[in-house]
DNA sequence: TTCGTGATAGAG
DNA sequence: TCTATCACGAAG
């Protein structure tokens, strides 16, 4: 059970595969909300199609400008945040490792109350509809716009942060959800039979 | 399976 | 200015 530490700066100074599949089991922190990563995936700025860097400049200068760690956050389908990681490795290339489900293990009153909002009827029985997806843990996490850029691993008092994986049993490699390109990479991560992930 | 909803980027 | 596209999710 070692492995508790907060991840810092070197963590996201490596390959983005490496990061996306080596988040899976780590804690993410965010403000006093708690959960285990459960499923990632990863986007390379070169070499991959997928990835915004391929369509947009915006992308292009946010991996240029900001370290390693920094919350990379945009809207999408005029409804939802997406949360991601930036990695920049000297070797290996950057990318964007999209965070898709936890497992919440902290402050899930409040992660009820922010996802029962939009919704008509608040699902029954397990909490697995709280962030089993990047919409829904955005939404439960309260992240937005606000967050694009925020540094995930320095200073002491930091709004959101990961700390190291506590003993991962099986990740499992698939292809990306929902984009149509480069769909054949098997580039999505997940925690092997886990009931929090997406879909 | 359908559709809501808005930012971004590139074309015209 | 116009339009395509988009790393989704809820309701039907």
């Amino acid at each position: 059970m070692g492995g508790r530490k907060r991840l810092g700066r070197s963590f996201f100074e490596a390959g983005v595969l490496d990061c996306a599949r080596g988040l899976i089991g780590c804690e993410l922190r965010w403000g006093g909300l708690r959960g285990v990563v459960v499923e990632t995936e990863a986007y390379a700025e070169h070499g991959d199609p997928a990835c915004h860097t391929a369509s947009r400049p915006g992308t292009r200068a946010f991996v240029r400008d900001f370290p390693a760690g920094s919350a990379y956050v945009y809207f999408n389908y005029g409804m939802h945040w997406m949360l991601n990681v930036l990695t920049k490795s000297s070797a290996q290339g950057n990318g964007l490792v999209l965070i898709r489900a936890l497992r919440p293990t902290g402050g899930l009153d409040v992660m009820r109350r922010r996802r029962a909002a939009r919704l008509r009827r608040e699902p029954p029985g397990h909490d697995r509809w709280l962030c089993s997806g990047p919409g829904k843990l955005a939404a439960a996490l309260a992240v937005t716009g606000e967050d694009h850029g925020r540094d995930l691993c320095h200073g002491a008092g930091v709004h959101g942060f990961f700390r190291g994986a506590g003993g991962v049993a099986e990740i499992v490699a698939t292809p990306r959800i929902g984009i149509s390109k480069a769909v054949d990479f098997p580039w999505r991560f997940v925690a092997a039979g886990d009931s929090y992930v997406s879909r």
